[in-house]
DNA sequence: TAGTGTATTAACAATTTAGTAATCATGAAT
DNA sequence: ATTCATGATTACTAAATTGTTAATACACTA
């Protein structure tokens, strides 16, 4: 998988340098700006996947930088959010109003950070498209209706694979029962309650590896 | 839009008067009461998305309505709002805010009461239902059914993450017991009265710090 | 300083919910 | 026709959640 970019622009050096010192030892690749200009300039060339930008900035703040990116067709499916003084609930609303995805509250601290951009990327996995999915060990092959793991090839019956497909669609996210009931087998279908857990528990098996984390009460979700 | 209902409980005729005709002028639909057994019987009959209440009032004092209307489940999500004249009372009710969204001295421009009316309903109109919270190193994650401490995913069990959104939705904020039962057990279902605590207790317990503080003989409150 | 009302706490009981294995029904493949 | 895989159901077990109790602790007031 290759490393998401993240373009983080703040008019404070140190700010900059410890954030972006920690996305990269987690593994992203980071492209920093001090103003809004630059930010808009390195937005363009680098193709970021998470822009992260400060309100205030010199040259332009981050709301203008933000109506701008968001104009253009290209930045359509970024993720930007804004970094924000705590409290500061003003420019929580306009930001919403002009596009951005989420809010940061200073002061942050660098592990904080590091979980925010981890589930925002989390967040924002593709849709049910017939793309293939990979995640750390596991591979998901959609026109093949093959899952692999460690490059093994492990087969799913096809309630099995669809209801592994659905999971992972959206790593993180919890998928109550109701809504598995929905997707995998239709609202007008009625099956009986232990049914679901049964499918899980065969996943859970044919894999070897819990990747499937039951939330007592609500759901499942996938985790990598 | 359907303009909103405004309830404004005050004893001083004048004062009612100026405001609701300000805030007519401005598309609001208001609601007047002079004492505060009738400030709830027009609650109740009228459903107002904004209560403002004066503290000093006869028959029932601004925080006695506030209290009584806020245990009913009706009440829930209607911002509430008082009027307070004395910069020592101010400070006094400022402490243990019982239930109250927000405060208004006395005395107080029309202007500025308009706008200040403007301001709570973009307040509640950003949509952030299931949108993530956090508060310093708090992270709440509705979508993961999840929280993070510092980046650490802390693993709560339904009820108590339930409890945790509900308080951390309007951080300082105040939810009076009832409230809390009304919305996280439902108006039919009862439970004894310690239940609520014991649920703290384990949040408390599993975050580590104390982020909800206890307010004696009213409820609870989430702070950062 | 005792008394009152209230919250905290820990241990426990009750209830709810999920996991499991065995079994059955169906339909496709041999 | 028999076999086999799938998928649903069942009945049971295991486990976690949730609620209750009762014994303190705490803060306020008289």
């Amino acid at each position: 998988m290759a490393g998401k970019k993240i373009l983080i622009a703040d008019d404070e050096p140190d700010i900059l340098e410890i954030i972006s010192y920690n996305l990269q030892l987690h593994g992203y690749d980071v492209i920093t700006a001090k103003d809004g200009d630059q930010a808009i300039q390195k937005a363009k060339q680098s193709l970021p996947d998470l822009i992260i930008l400060d309100i205030m900035m010199p040259k332009k703040n981050g709301i203008e930088v933000c109506k701008i990116l968001r104009s253009q067709p290209e930045f359509a499916d970024t993720i930007i959010v804004f970094l924000t003084a705590l409290n500061d609930e003003l420019s929580h609303v306009k930001g919403l109003e002009f596009g951005a995805d989420d809010f940061i509250s200073k002061p942050i601290s660098p592990k904080v950070m590091v979980s925010k951009v981890n589930s925002f990327f989390r967040r924002i996995s593709k849709p049910e498209s017939n793309q293939a999915i990979d995640l750390g060990d596991i591979r998901i092959v959609p026109e093949e209706y093959m899952v692999y793991f460690k490059g093994e090839p492990v087969s799913l019956a096809k309630k099995e694979f669809e209801l592994l497909s659905y999971l992972a669609s959206k790593p993180g996210r919890v998928f109550l029962r109701n809504e598995i009931l929905n997707r995998i087998w239709g609202s007008e279908v009625i099956v009986g309650d232990r049914t679901i857990d049964v499918h899980i528990r065969k996943i859970r098996q044919k894999l070897g590896i819990d990747c499937i984390t039951t939330v007592k009460g609500v759901g499942y979700k996938f985790e990598a």
